[in-house]
DNA sequence: AACACGTGGGA
DNA sequence: TTCCCAAGTGT
């Protein structure tokens, strides 16, 4: 063993962070936590987490829901594909594998929303196999203790570090090894202000020695996401709202919103008119309600609801009338959700 | 290879 | 306010 694993592994022993997700004999619950951690904080998927196991508490009883339930219990975390998949992927097991995850590295591969990254985590952390991973945090922490300059997010970069990760695996703790990888870069090896002072590996590190720490890894120049203004339309008609289903796939596909729609210029004066035509009612608008402006940091999105007088009743099969108090039955996106939060 | 895909928190 | 990030995957 090398080290640098010797005291990764050593440091881990006292440091490793204490999560619902560890210790679990079920490899379903690993599985469902590497899905919810992909680009999400451990503190935010701790209580989807407990939720999620308490609802879902097999892969037989996630196979067996509904989209519907599915999506509803996800509402918030965001990247609601990853629900879509995890629910498709259950049924596959069941199907196909007896209601077990397999532990065929290439099987596990194919389930939709499983990547490379999860094939091994799960490999290793359920299945104890001897596999290597890597995810945002072992890649800053390789990146720096061995001083990788080709860019991290490029083929040759990933070659590199999955190479180094996999250089560095004790057999029969490869478990623990990714564990304190990611522990080590989310608690100590930090993106900005890293605490070097107090990590096992200081000594050890090239980009330390160097002073470039923050330098490491060379990440691509990412493209920033734009920022689109939408007005959205509460629309009443006996005690009810009408809600719209998104399409399946792409941004927020299967959750339900406001009928809505871009605008260019000045909200107020192209709010009727938006509407009427990306919904195909024939609306009037009655009352304004207090403008709320959601911006979001990512893929972003601001709504004006209103109230309005419907004219004319659509065809639109994924449209759909529903009473204000079932409204948290209907998965949404956050600014929809806040919008029907305020009717209460 | 480059992009789309959410959200909440911190600087 | 604005920007960047945080346990990636699918196309």
């Amino acid at each position: 063993m090398s080290r640098f694993t010797s005291r990764l592994l050593n440091w881990y022993r006292q440091n490793g962070r204490t999560l619902p997700w560890r210790g679990h004999r079920d490899s379903y619950a690993v599985w469902v936590s590497e899905i919810m951690l992909q680009q999400t904080r451990v503190e935010t998927v701790i209580p989807y987490f407990e939720k999620w196991i308490k609802r879902f508490p097999t892969v037989k009883a996630l196979a067996q829901s509904s989209e519907q339930d599915v999506l509803n219990l996800w509402e918030g975390l965001g990247y609601y594909s990853r629900a879509r998949n995890l629910h498709q992927a259950a049924k596959i097991v069941i199907e196909q594998y007896n209601g077990e995850l397999p532990h065929d590295l290439d099987a596990l591969r194919e389930l939709p929303g499983i990547g490379r990254y999860t094939v091994g985590a799960i490999a290793s952390m359920a299945f104890g196999m001897d596999e290597p991973t890597l995810d945002g945090n072992i890649r800053r922490v390789l990146a720096r203790v061995f001083d990788v300059s080709e860019p991290a997010d490029s083929r040759a970069g990933e070659k590199i570090l999955w190479e180094l990760a996999a250089k560095h695996l004790p057999k029969g703790e490869a478990g623990n090894y990714n564990q304190a990888l990611m522990d080590l870069g989310a608690t100590t090896c930090l993106p900005k202000n890293p605490h070097c002072l107090i990590c096992p590996v200081m000594c050890l590190c090239k980009a330390h020695e160097l002073g470039i720490q923050e330098k490491r890894p060379v990440m691509k120049p990412k493209k920033k996401t734009p920022h689109y203004i939408h007005a959205a339309a509460v629309i009443e008609k006996n005690g009810r709202v009408l809600l719209a289903k998104r399409p399946s796939k792409g941004l927020l596909g299967g959750m339900w919103e406001f009928p809505n729609a871009r605008v260019n210029g000045d909200p107020a004066k192209e709010l009727a008119k938006t509407i009427q035509t990306a919904t195909r009612l024939k609306v009037r608008r009655k009352e304004a309600l207090e403008i709320v402006e959601h911006a979001y940091s990512h893929f972003s999105v601001a709504t004006h609801p209103f109230r309005c007088e419907l004219v004319s009743m659509p065809e639109n099969q994924n449209l759909k009338w529903v009473r204000v108090g079932e409204l948290e039955d209907y998965p949404m996106g956050r600014i929809d959700r806040q919008i029907a939060r305020q009717l209460n």
